[in-house]
DNA sequence: TATTAGCACTTTCTTGAGATGAGTGCTAAC
DNA sequence: GTTAGCACTCATCTCAAGAAAGTGCTAATA
C-alpha cells in the first residue's frame, strides 16, 4: 500500500508532479496524463511512477478525473497550492508596461471616468478575459465643491465635486422659484460647512441638525439645510466599468453554452459584480478567489483577480479581471498589480487638491 | 413551363404562401417545405402546387434553398416584401404598453443619461435582442448654461449644461491661478453672449472671434475667449447605451460562432454602430433595414430596426434594435415605435426651459 | 388548363457498430 | 522504491445504413 505520508504533506516530488500538471493544463486545455507528464517533466519519472504520485495526490484532492480514463485535471485546491508556492511574479515584458503606462498619457485633465473606462479596456485586451473597475465611492470621498445651477422655475441642477475628482450631478425639485443668487449663498454656505467632510458623514450631519436645533435657524438656513438634503440623498446607483465579456466566448474553456449563460446573466446584474468586488477584497496587494473560494455561485468555475487602486490616503476603487481558474496566473497577477499601480499613480496627480 | 406572370408581379396566391413561409419561418427558424406549408396554410392548397409556386418565388428572388432539398428560407427581399405588405401593426399588449411607460415614472428629475439607460435596459428586456439608444448630440444641443469651477491651482473644471438636459464636464489647465470670482466674472460673460446658441456655433464664433478682433480685446475678455475656446472645444466621445448583447447569444439563429464574432466585434467599436445609426435614420417613424440593406458588412445577418425621439422641436437621438432578419416583427415594430414616442415624452416634459 | 397524385432522387440527421487512442490500476520484476 | 507489462475503460472518430423531409418531373384528374 502507498500509504507514503499520511495526511497532508506533500514532498518535493509530488510539487513537482503537480506544478507539471497544473502548467500543462493551463497551457493546453487537456486533462493530463501520466506518460504525456512523463515527457514534459523536466525531471524523469517513468509514467507509472507519476501514476502512482497522481493517484495520491487525487486522493488528497489535489487532482480530478473528468472520466475514469483520460487524464486527471487540476481542482481549485491545486491551483490554490499552486499560486502560493508560486515564484514571485516575474518582471513584466517592456512591451506590456509601456501599453499599461499609456494610462499615464492620458495627462492629468482627463476625468476619472474615462482614466477607469480606458483601465477596463487595455486590461481586457492584455488579459483577453472580463475586466471590471468600480468608480470611487462617491459616498465616503470627501466633498470638493457643491454648487447648484438654476434650470428652469422650479429646478435646480446640483453638481458635487469630490476629492477623488468624481463629477455627480442631479437635478432636484426646488419648492419655490428662488433666483440664482438665493442658490449662490446657499452654496456658499454648504461649501463653508461642508468641505473636506465625507458625502456620508455630510448626510448624516444634516439629518442631525434637522432633528436637533430646528428651531434655531432663520429662513435662509432653513432652506440650505432642506436643499442640502436633498442635494446629499443617497445615490444608490454606483459606477462600474466593465470590457471584454465577449473574450470569455473566445475562450475554449467557456465554449458550453450552460457556464456562459451563468456569467452572462451575472454580468447584466452589474450590482452583483459590484458586492463581489466591494466586499471580498481588502487587502493589500493582488487577491485572487478561484473557483470555489468566490462566495457567488456564478464565479464558480472562474478566477476574480482583483486588487485596490487608491490616491495618497485611501483606498478608491478596485479593478478586477474574470477568467477560468486555468487562467495564466504568472502574466496575469503582475499585469493587474502593475496596472493598479499605474491607475492610482495617473489618479493621484490628477487629484484636486 | 410556368411562365406565369413573367417578371415582378406577385399575385394574391404567391403572397399568400410567401407570406405564410415567412411566418412559419419566424416562428420555427427552420427551413420550410411544401408539405409543412400546405398543412399550416389556412386555405388549402396541394404541396404539389405549393412547391410550384415556392419554384417561381425561388426564380424572383424571394426564397433561397440552404440545400438542394431540405425546405426553403425567406431572402432579405422576401421580408422587405412581408413588412411592406405587413397589415399596420395591431395594438400593443397593455402590459407591454405599461412596461415601457415605466420611463415616464422615473419622474422628472432623472439625468437624461438614466432615462437613456433605461430605455435601453426595458427595450432589451422586451424584444431579447440588442437594444442602442444614442444621447442627444451635445454638439447641436443649444447652450443653456456653462459654470467653471475651481478645484486646484491650475486646473478648473468647466460644466456645460444643455437645453436637452444632458450636463457634461471636463478639466481644463489655466495658464495661472485664477481666483474663483475671475471664473464667475468669465462664466457670466459667456452666459450671456452664447445662452441658447448650439454648441457648434459657439466654437465657431469663438474661433472668428479670435482670428478677426484680436487686438479690440481687454485682457479680461481675451481671456474670456482663451477659456471659452477650451471648454467648448470638440469632445470626440459622444455616448450611446447598449444592452442585452448577449440575447444574441440566447438566439438560435446566431449559434454559429462567425456570426457571433463579427457581430461581437461590431459592438465592441460603438462608435461604428453609432455611425450606422446617425447617418441612416433620417425619416420619421419606425425605420427598418433588413439585411443587405444595412450599409455595414457586420449587419448582413441582422435587421436594425430604428425610430428617433425627440423633443418639440428637434430630433435629439435614436433608438435602434438589432435582432436576426426572421425577427417577429409584427411585435417588434409596434414596441420599439412606443418606446421612441413614451421617451420623447418623457425627454420633453423635463427639458429645462 | 390549372391542380394534384405519384414516384424517383437528394440531402441531412440519427443511430449503432467497430476501431483508435490515451489513460488507469494492478501485479510482478528489477 | 521504481519501473515494465498487461488487461481494461472510456471518449472520440469513422463509416454505413436507415429514417425524414423535401424536390422536380411526369402523368392523371377535375
Amino acid at each position: 500500500m502507498a500509504t507514503r505520508k499520511q495526511g497532508q504533506d506533500i514532498d518535493e516530488r509530488m510539487q513537482m508532479v503537480l506544478r507539471g500538471i497544473v502548467d500543462s493544463y493551463i497551457e493546453s486545455s487537456e486533462p493530463v496524463g501520466s506518460r504525456t507528464l512523463s515527457k514534459q517533466l523536466e525531471v524523469q519519472f517513468s509514467p507509472a511512477t507519476i501514476r502512482n504520485i497522481m493517484s495520491d495526490l487525487s486522493e488528497m484532492g489535489y487532482l480530478m478525473q473528468p472520466h475514469t480514463s483520460g487524464g486527471r485535471i487540476p481542482t481549485d485546491k491545486a491551483y490554490r497550492f499552486y499560486v502560493d508556492s508560486m515564484v514571485v511574479a516575474n518582471q513584466l515584458p517592456n512591451s506590456i508596461q509601456s501599453h499599461i503606462s499609456e494610462l499615464s498619457r492620458l495627462g492629468t485633465t482627463a476625468p476619472v471616468e474615462v482614466l477607469l473606462q480606458n483601465t477596463t479596456k487595455i486590461l481586457a485586451g492584455l488579459t483577453k478575459f472580463v475586466c471590471l473597475v468600480t468608480a470611487p465611492k462617491t459616498e465616503v470621498s470627501l466633498l470638493q465643491r457643491i454648487e447648484f445651477i438654476k434650470v428652469s422655475a422650479r429646478k435646480v441642477l446640483v453638481i458635487l465635486v469630490t476629492k477623488s475628482g468624481v463629477v455627480r450631478n442631479k437635478i432636484i425639485d426646488t419648492p419655490e422659484d428662488f433666483p440664482q443668487d438665493f442658490f449662490n449663498t446657499i452654496s456658499a454656505f454648504l461649501n463653508d460647512q461642508f468641505q473636506n467632510r465625507s458625502l456620508l458623514q455630510i448626510r448624516e450631519e444634516i439629518l442631525r441638525s434637522m432633528v436637533e436645533d430646528k428651531e434655531r435657524y432663520d429662513q435662509l438656513l432653513a432652506q440650505a439645510v432642506r436643499l442640502g438634503k436633498k442635494a446629499f440623498e443617497l445615490d444608490e446607483r454606483e459606477e462600474m466599468f466593465m470590457e471584454g465579456q465577449f473574450n470569455l466566448l473566445k475562450n475554449e474553456r467557456f465554449q458550453s453554452t450552460e457556464v456562459v449563460q451563468h456569467l452572462m446573466d451575472a454580468f447584466e446584474h452589474k450590482s452583483m459584480i459590484m458586492d463581489v468586488l466591494d466586499h471580498t477584497v481588502r487587502a493589500e496587494g493582488v487577491q485572487l478567489y478561484i473557483g470555489v473560494e468566490n462566495e457567488s455561485e456564478s464565479l464558480r468555475d472562474c478566477t476574480l483577480v482583483a486588487a485596490n487602486y487608491r490616491n495618497d490616503n485611501n483606498v478608491l476603487g478596485t479593478i478586477g479581471v474574470i477568467g477560468p481558474t486555468s487562467m495564466n496566473y504568472q502574466q496575469i497577477i503582475p499585469v493587474v498589480d502593475y496596472t493598479a499601480k499605474i491607475l492610482s499613480q495617473a489618479i493621484s496627480e490628477q487629484a484636486y487638491d
